[in-house]
DNA sequence: GTGTGTGAACCCTTTCACAGCC
DNA sequence: GGCTGTGAAAGGGTTCACACAC
């Protein structure tokens, strides 16, 4: 409800304020207390004129012949995208990629936590899994599971197979947006938000490029 | 060596040439021998004239009047990728992601091969992992391997902390491209081609869009 | 009639280049 | 003097609309 599309802000440079949050998180840490768009260039390979169109969209967050004090644009960036704060997710599929999400401790510390997973396989339901143990439920607890702790997020990491029919589940729920790992497009009849990630895309585009120069 | 950038290929038509791959996959596999760039437009969610674009980047497919016939382009589009042939592959970082890849079956069945995972971890060294047994090895044996499977494409898993050192050890060896999962830019002192798979930013993404609307 | 192939128009994103401010 | 903020230009990619082939 913050901000509605202001201007006009292009999908990538959300990617991007995502990775200039993690360079001024590792700035922060190395003590260093103001960086130019030059310097945020340098480490992050992107064009420097970008990072300060990137920036503007959003207001004016640096100082003409001085740069960005780091702590304070990592603040602003941290409140534009929504990660000022904690947000709980379900995970929905416990197999070997399920399994790696629920245990990648990069999540957690951007604070973003599996409240809980889901799964059919009777020999999972009521264990415990992963580093932060994560409850496993089945599938007709996910409205009741999502209401209790307010999750917005899903991440969907079942078979290709499967994915449609969970998303009837998740058409129910009062989930907003979806995390798509299955390589399937998606049907939402509600407006759910739904964002693909797909690796064996990724594998063929480097085959691409090796095989054709 | 088979074909340079003849006119300019629009990344983002590769990625939808492998997804039309899989497409077709399906489609073959339900026994359906002619598509139109119609129905491929309602399966895959992409603009019709889109699809018909990014084939004739590389010929005319289709018939008029027609469409196409689903196995004659499955292959051109295989050949085109460069994965009407088999891949071997070496992953690097066998924490939990990395584990999950090397169990991830939709790779292999692609005919992207994971011969190989290293690590440092002296508790991992020698044994074999997953359902494909896969040996590990320490980072010192990477050169040779590589070269004893003509290994070409590098999957990195590290923490992000070790990515720049194991990257030397790339730039040493005859590995081509490398698909990196640690959140960091590298830089390669030959020209090895990267590409970045970051799954923080796409939670950072849809964090955004559901705060912003 | 039907559906591909494609120039042209459109739209979005990136980059340049410099005015403006500390 | 140095670095941000930004209009304008350039560059890419997508979509339209229709000629063309079956």
């Amino acid at each position: 409800m913050k901000h509605k599309k202001f201007p006009k802000i292009p999908e990538a440079t959300i990617k991007r304020l995502s990775i200039y949050n993690r360079i001024l998180n590792e700035l922060n840490r190395d003590g260093i207390e103001v960086v130019s768009s030059a310097r945020l260039s340098e480490i992050s390979g992107l064009n420097a004129a970008q990072i300060r169109k990137d920036l503007t969209y959003f207001g004016e967050f640096g100082v003409r012949g001085v740069g960005y004090f780091v702590t304070h644009l990592r603040d602003n960036i941290k409140r534009i995208l929504g990660i000022n704060k904690q947000w709980n997710l379900i995970i929905i599929g416990v197999g070997k990629l399920g399994q790696a999400i629920i245990s990648y401790g990069n999540l957690k510390a951007q604070g973003y936590n599996i409240v809980a997973a889901f799964d059919n396989d009777p020999s999972k339901i009521g264990t415990k899994i992963g580093p932060f143990n994560t409850p496993v439920y089945p599938m007709s607890k996910l409205a009741e599971i999502v209401n209790q702790h307010s999750v917005k997020i899903a991440i969907l990491t079942t078979p290709a197979s499967s994915a449609q029919e969970v998303m009837k589940s998740l058409d129910e729920s009062n989930i907003e947006g979806i995390i798509n790992f299955a390589p399937v497009k998606l049907k939402s009849s509600k407006n759910i938000k739904i964002s693909y990630v797909d690796l064996v895309t990724e594998f063929d585009k480097m085959a691409f490029k090796i095989s054709s120069d």
